[in-house]
Order: C-alpha cells, then structure tokens, then sequence
DNA sequence: GATAAATAGTACTATTTCAGTCCTGATTTG
DNA sequence: CAAATCAGGACTGAAATAGTACTATTTATC
C-alpha cells in the first residue's frame, strides 16, 4: 500500500526521540524504552541508521548514541534512504538496466518525475519539524514542483 | 525501497497504452502484448482497475476495455489506489487504531502530513500527462503544499 | 441455437521480503 | 580485569507478492 517498512517508522520515532534528548548520548536501551519498542529491533535500526552517517554513536559503559546533526538538517528522507535504499517508485526507476522493458517503455521517464516529487516531499521535512505537534494550518510549507 | 509494487507499476503501463488506444475497446490478449507482459497478468490487474471504475469492460467476442473516463481525469494516485489500497506510509496513517503506542506517539500526525503531500503529488500526474515524454521544463507542474 | 472469443471470479503455489531474535566480538569506563 | 555498551553477522518464522491455472459467464457470429 505504498507504504514505508516498521522498520522505517520506528527509525522515525527512534530518531525523534533522539532529538529530544538533547545533546549528551543516550543509550539503545534508554530508547528503547522511550520509544516502547524491542531493545533488540532498536539496537538492529541503531545500527543501521549509524551506518549511515545520521547518528553516531559511543562505545563502552556510558555509551549510546547521539544524532550526527542537527534535527534541522537531518530529514525523513534521510532516514527512509537510509533504512530503505534509494527513493524509487518502481524497479525501473531506482535502478537503471534492470528491466527488459526499458527501451519501449514511455511511462519509465513520468515514473522518475513522480519519484522525484515524493523525494522532495520527504525531503521537506526535517526531524526538527516531527517534534513539533503541527499547528492549525501551515506550519510546516511543503513546496514540491516538477520540473 | 518506498516502492508500489509491481503489479501497480504493469498497471500504469496497462493504463497508459489504453489511453493512446482511442475510444474502442481493446481486448486483454492486445493490452498484453503492447505491453509486453503475460496475459494472465495483465486479466489479472484490469479485473482489479474494473471493480475499481477505472476502466469499463466488455464481455463476450470483440469484448475488451476500455478507460471508464477521460485520460485527464484519472491519476496515478487513482491507479495506486485502486491496485493496493488506501495511500499510507505507515499502518498507523492508515488505519486509525491499530498500534499500540498511538496515545504516545507524537510522530503520527506528522505521518499522516507527510502522506498527503505524497498523495497529492501522485494525484496531480494525470493519465494524460503519462502519455507524453516530458518537455525539457515545467511540463507537469506538481505543487503539493501540506497546510 | 451452437460455437468461439472474451471477461469474471476463485484458488493455489513458489518465491521473496520483512520483522524480529540471538550470538559472538570489539570497545571503553571504572 | 569486569561490566556495560555498541558492531556485525546469521538465522528463523511469518507475511506479502507474483504468477499461474481453472471454471463460469457473457456475447457476437454463423
């Protein structure tokens, strides 16, 4: 259903968290608990997402995790990216050459413009804006044009 | 990877090539072999478009389909729809209800933000505009705000 | 009215992906 | 050195997906 993984969304969750910590770090098991998921799925995403340059984290006793930014520059399409791979709607669309289709196929150009207006949307929001509970109307101005 | 599934992907493809056919009908076997995809596939998914309204169909010898309204006025977020459901990124922006930790899950809102941004983009790419190898600029322009 | 062509509906299966868990190793603090 | 914590990989059960097959129904033509 055009959906992104549980693993994706509990990254979010685990991410917003980590937003709100501040800036000292703060353990797997501490977020875990905040964010009320499994120790060991949050430890499993943790990784990943460190892998990926968005958190970084501290070894031994003490030691935890800390956003690699600040929530402003860090964005859900960050974190989707980084827990999912490329942004493509279809095969065809995040990787090229794949599909025995390719060279008749008109809707593959339309495909990569409409996968480019999700990225700008996802691109759009930041972990600063998810912390914040939306206000009425416009508060958080996502602009996406295809051009 | 933030994907439709394939069966969606074959549906646009399916989509798009009635959509140049003109106003007859055009048999599954046809679609099919435009489209270079297997015929039980292709029954398959324009059953799907069929109970959905995006396409008519009829029955018997010279029977096939044909779209159920003008090109302009179907969208991808029609045909997204129509073959895996409601659009949501997560379950919790689906369906109301269904995860525990709604009654402190402050990132859901946001979600469901997100979501309409993505929703709009998709519903402001017509059939129409499929038909067309973009223009070098600003041919489609998608303008997605969240308010 | 019989026949052929085409869609409608249902069921099934193999494959792939996903979610979740566990284990072992490496690092740091005290 | 011991305890706490992250790093990396392997494994498993469950679920979704893709694709296929079969039967029923409808309609045009002869």
């Amino acid at each position: 259903m055009l959906r992104v993984s549980k693993l994706t969304d509990y990254a979010t969750a685990v991410m917003t968290c980590l937003a709100s910590a501040g800036d000292g770090v703060t353990s797997a098991q501490a977020l875990a608990e905040r964010a009320r998921l499994e120790l060991p799925t949050v430890s499993k995403l943790l990784k990943q997402l460190a892998q990926a340059g968005l958190v970084a984290s501290t070894r031994g006793i003490n030691g935890g995790y800390r956003l690699a930014r600040a929530p402003e520059r860090i964005t859900i399409a960050d974190i989707v990216t980084a827990m999912e791979g490329p942004i493509g709607m279809t095969e065809c669309s995040a990787h090229a050459g794949l599909c025995d289709h390719e060279p008749h196929c008109g809707v593959r150009v339309n495909w990569q413009r409409i996968n480019q207006a999700i990225a700008n949307a996802l691109a759009n929001v930041t972990l600063a804006d998810m912390l914040h509970v939306p206000r009425q109307r416009a508060s958080i101005p996502v602009r996406v044009a295809v051009t």
